[in-house]
Order: C-alpha cells, then structure tokens, then sequence
DNA sequence: ATAAAATCAGTAATAGTTACTGATTTTAAA
DNA sequence: TTTAAAATCAGTAACTATTACTGATTTTAT
C-alpha cells in the first residue's frame, strides 16, 4: 500500500459522513460536500470512500438497491431498510457478538466479520399508507 | 399485476437454479441456460429472475460485490461470503428465528425479514494462500 | 525552496441492469 | 381446432453506479 498523505477533500468526506445517520450513498454525500467543496469531483469522493474503508476508517455494505451506502460507525450494530423509501436506520439495540463463534463450526473458512439486516417498512411509509387510505381517492 | 403465462425460458431459469447451490449472478444463469436456449438473452434471464423473486419464488441479495446472487431457496437461512473469491455459501446450521421479533421493538416500523451474512475467507482461499507461502517466490 | 509522491478535477470507459421494439408464443374463448 | 388478445421473447439501445485514466495541483520530506 502506498503513503497516505492529508487532502482537505478526504476530511471533508470523513467530517461530513460522521456527521450523517442515514447511510448515504457516494452521490448523496457528493452533493452535500459540494456545499464546501463546489469543484468536487464524484471520482473523489468514490476513490475516497473506497481507501477509508479499506483502511477500516468506515464501513460500507449494499442494502439490495443497487447502490453502495458508507456509514462512519465501525462499530457492529443492526441496519433496518425500508422496502417502500429505500431509508436505512440504525437499530440501536445489543447485538449478539457471540453469533460468529456460533456460527463458525459449521463454515470452512474463517469468519471475521456479520452484517443482520432487518427489511419492511418504515414508520413513516406505514403511516403515509394509512393517510391514502383514509382519504377519497380521485379518478 | 399482470396475468402470468407459462413459459419455456422462465421454467429452464427456475430449474437452473434449483439446482446449483453457488447463489449465481445473473449472468451465471445465463451462460448455464444457453447450453439448453442458446438463443436466450440475457434481458429475459434478468426479467424472469426479476419476477419470480417479486413472487417471492426465488431469493435475491447482494453481499457487496456490485452483483445480484440468486437462490432458489426461500427458507431463511445464513450466508458465508468469501472476500478473496466472492464465493457465497449456505451455512447449514439452524437460523435464530427469534431474531425477528426481538429487535422489533426497537424499529419504528414493520419488519417483515431479515438477512444475515458472514463474511471472510473461504477453505480453499485460506488454503491456497498456505501452499503460496510455503513455495518459494520467484523474482 | 525543491522535488518526488499523492491527490485532484474532469472526463472517458466499464459493467450490471433495465427499457424498448417488433416478432413469436401462450392462453382462453369461440 | 381456429383465432385473437395478452404475455413473452430476442436483440439491442439506454441508463446508472462505479472505476480508470490524464495532466494539473497539493502535500510531504528533504
């Protein structure tokens, strides 16, 4: 691996994603960047997000919507993703860290690491629903 | 929804991948399928991929590779993936069923499933990494 | 100060997936 | 068993997220 020198731009993407709960995608923290950063490039912000996860600063996983998302708590916790708006929340509750040397006996290989992720729907999507259906529905 | 036909290519797709235990991407699919269709393409793969897990006939994740996997079964149930050669196993131990009904409490929302993967280094990585440092490196 | 290495912005390329189109297959009813 | 509407297909173009490339700029160590 090569050096790994200082860049204002890297900061900014450090600073802004510990600074967010919601588990942007590299496009949503893109834009929120330009705010300080206007001349920004996207290709920073991936090349970026990609050395400070490989380097274990931030953790990045995939929801099943096609799109990466980073999220700058390393520590282990419980990702709930709405089927309906797509939103990823943090569940915050004790995992089970015993789950991998439970698991383990029965992999050939070794584990060093397990994602949960819970789906359904949102409180705020159940409840835009319920508004639909409570109210006339034109045409 | 529409009415749903019967149709060769999306039979052949089904039986594909009932019976490979390796959670093919689509494109996997494809090439397996054109030795029975060899006119198939790979649009039609991922359309009837694409429905039959909307029918919840099929299971589709991703585990951050950038691709869709597929699996035929849709009992829930653990997945090991390999970070060297991104294969995807089934890990065939009984799943925490609880799990579900104990986090519930804190989502605000409905949950309605949940996915756990293990992520590491597979058998035959760990081994071929062994036999590499053992023989002696040329240049 | 200076020079090598790292990083950048901008852009082009890549790859997985989806959408479109006219032709073919499937279904249900005549 | 025809027949016509709907579903599905193959082929291809389009779309989108991500990565790779390039010459200019910034950072670091001397």
């Amino acid at each position: 691996m090569q050096r790994l020198n200082h860049s204002r731009q890297r900061e900014a993407i450090m600073n802004c994603l510990a600074h967010r709960f919601d588990h942007p995608t590299a496009d949503m923290l893109y834009h929120d960047i330009q705010k300080i950063y206007p001349k920004i490039s996207l290709g920073t912000v991936y090349r970026n997000l990609n050395l400070l996860s490989d380097m274990g600063m931030i953790q990045r996983f995939s929801t099943g919507d096609g799109n990466e998302h980073y999220d700058a708590n390393t520590q282990p916790h419980y990702h709930f993703v709405c089927r309906e708006c797509g939103a990823v929340r943090d569940i915050h509750v004790e995992m089970r860290s015993s789950i991998i040397s439970e698991v383990a006996p029965y992999v050939d290989g070794k584990i060093d690491s397990a994602a949960t992720f819970f789906y359904g729907k949102c409180g705020s999507c159940l409840n835009s629903k319920e508004i639909e259906n409570n109210q006339p529905v034109s045409e």
